[in-house]
DNA sequence: TACTTCATTGCAAACCTTTGCAGCACCACG
DNA sequence: CGTGGTGCTGCAAAGGTTTGCAATGAAGTA
């Protein structure tokens, strides 16, 4: 084991004796229902019972088995999140927002991680289907039929993905990518090119087509460059296309490919944003951090995070999964209510966009360090809407 | 709702009938129990009648319920995976390693995120314990005694933190701090201060401890700083402090305070290397963009993560949960075995760290910027151990 | 006093699956 | 022909909980 330094010791333990609500009924002598009514309908059981099954409980340490409660109220408390790729900057924020807003309704949340691999999405929905009431799918990869054909197993609320029929919670990207079109295009360029992301994602789809018509509109010239990774990795791997194409502009599918452009285009000699001005989009943390600090479109990930809890939770409610008449029952269709919501995008400037070849020498050549002109106060925070607003 | 836009419709979807082993079993002619055992246990069955439950069962669409398996079982065939701040960039590496072993063995993991608060994490291990075959603790802030209780309910690993009686993995931050130390003082430093990190942090008690040890050996002055939020801003936070305390070299307690730090004090007019050098822990890959890069304290994380999926998975497999025979029977402790293992870190030299007051000049004053002359080959990777060696 | 109402509790079915045991048919062997 | 074995299947209990219904007793009402 070479390096590692491992000891060992072989101990008695108190083993895990999963006391039962059964447990609890012996010791308080009552019947298994009165416990049981202690801690799902405390009010139809008399104080003083209900004091003292509590007390044996406490004394048993005894905690009633979500899983089994599960089986008979088809209600876990519980739901999925799917996450891309945990490891992207952008993610954690909606995490936090979505379990802290899960928290408040008395949810918890299971976060698992696909690594950008349809395949895995699937098989992780599958796998959380029985265990949790809804799942939030955030950027999805797979294709929207197998989505569908998903939601009919579990609720689902999608994130940064247009499904007809299913509840989702868009950033308004294609807004996002037209201000940072005019802002380059304002500030004198006119050669643009669009890094893009994976194929499969709504949000590179979103880009392409905004930015295309922005820079028709701007008499720009956009170049599609892509699909590529969406990571740090993937930009700095197209550095040196950047620069043979000539481009004095690039708007980048996210930040993290934003920084590792920059990063590339630092290694060959070309200065951002003096020589080509860099966009990112999504406005995480790291992006004020790094030199140049970057302009980046906002997105409101946190008020995406609790949007779609409630979204999920309200379609959650008002249809009770564990229909108790089985078989010959009515199998009609539930009458269920989507919403799609769009959130806004907010163009945050900051020192990797510059002055491009066709800028108007108007006032005398600008600075091109510190925060251009259009910049807001503060560090640009979106005006994001806050999620309770969900129409029914 | 101000800026955000919704749009809603309401249509007729199929509900999400829940098909169960017995519509299965209906449909294709045979006892449930059969159907049972063509998934858990295929070669019980005649092959043909094999296909044919499997054929009916792909045309009802039916998934095995896993919570209801996991009643009878014992097994849940997830693990639980409770990190203090999925925000923090220490952790995804971690994260993904753990689910990608876990996958091998065919486990899930679920994780939730704490938000490094002691009562959510106790929470969250009793909400998880009925769902899953064992919880991985990273990096617990809670009490070692509130640790050891919870360990009757659910088998626990912990990372970062050190309980004795229980399965540990732990990575060697004493002998990264004294590297760090060592560096620093070989550079001529006699005035240091170490950032803290959370005072419930195993993790920063071993720092101080070790820290301390190379500090008196070396002949320096070691300054104590914090306990402060293990995070960008708690590093900032303090660079008022630290410009004060007029010491010339900084040992934090992670890569993310170190980073605020340098942020703080170009704030201040400070400039790092020249006058103050900064070494961090983790060697997150954000160290690697920052100007100047970070000297820091690489921590093998994804060795942590697949070790302790190792860990528990081995001391869950040689003891089921469910043991059938209830109450009558003994209730004497299983014979558990618990192991610790601690991994190596090492220490990587970049840009953030130069000469200090006491330099020798015995080379003409090595430029301050570029690789310090102890830089390894590369962006320095860890010789992080493997995670399979587990002893029993 | 007789009847109704109410609060409290017990009973037992149900949720979906696994699994030990037993039954059955069939074959081979002596 | 009897015996034993094998391969497959069905039966029913078990796992921990919820919940509709019924039973009990007490209090209130006429």
């Amino acid at each position: 084991m070479g390096d590692t330094c491992v000891t060992a010791t072989t101990s008695d333990e108190g083993a895990a004796v999963p006391v039962t609500i059964r447990d609890v009924a012996r010791a308080s002598g009552v019947h298994i229902s009165t416990v049981s009514r202690t801690f799902s309908a405390p009010h139809l059981v008399n104080p003083e019972t209900r004091v003292r099954v509590l007390a044996c409980a406490e004394d048993l340490g005894y905690r009633p088995n979500r899983a089994a409660r599960a089986l008979i109220t088809g209600r876990t408390h519980n739901i999925g999140l799917i996450i891309a790729d945990i490891a992207n900057p952008f993610f954690p924020p909606l995490i936090k927002a979505a379990e802290s807003q899960a928290r408040h309704r008395d949810y918890h949340v299971f976060v698992a991680d696909t690594n950008e691999d349809p395949t895995a999405e699937e098989e992780l929905v599958h796998a959380l289907a029985k265990q949790v009431d809804g799942v939030l799918l955030c950027s999805p990869r797979m294709s929207n039929s197998l989505i569908e054909q998903l939601s009919r197993e579990v609720p689902l609320v999608v994130v940064n993905r247009q499904v007809t029929g299913l509840p989702c919670v868009l950033m308004d990207v294609g807004q996002g990518a037209r201000s940072a079109i005019e802002h380059l295009v304002g500030l004198g360029h006119r050669s643009i090119a669009l890094l893009g992301g994976p194929r499969s994602s709504w949000t590179n789809r979103e880009m392409r087509r905004a930015a295309g018509a922005a820079a028709r509109a701007g008499g720009a010239e956009l170049t599609m460059l892509g699909p590529n990774a969406p990571t740090e990795v993937g930009g700095s791997a197209v550095a040196e296309q950047v620069r043979r194409s000539g481009v004095s502009a690039v708007l980048a599918y996210n930040d993290l490919m934003a920084i590792g452009l920059i990063e590339g285009l630092d290694a060959l000699g070309v200065r951002v944003p003096q020589e080509v001005s860099v966009v990112g989009v999504d406005d995480i943390t790291l992006s004020r951090l790094t030199r140049p600090k970057l302009t980046t479109v906002a997105t409101p990930t946190g008020a995406a995070g609790r949007t779609a809890v409630d979204m999920l939770l309200q379609q959650d409610i008002e249809s009770p999964r564990g229909a108790r008449g089985s078989g010959a029952g009515t199998a009609l269709g539930v009458r269920r209510t989507t919403a799609q919501v769009m959130l806004q995008t907010d163009l945050v400037i900051r020192d990797s966009t510059g002055p491009g070849p066709y800028a108007r020498p108007a006032r005398p050549l600008a600075a091109p360090r510190g925060p251009g002109p259009h910049c807001p106060a503060g560090p640009g925070i979106p005006t994001a809407a806050t999620g309770d607003a969900v129409a029914s």
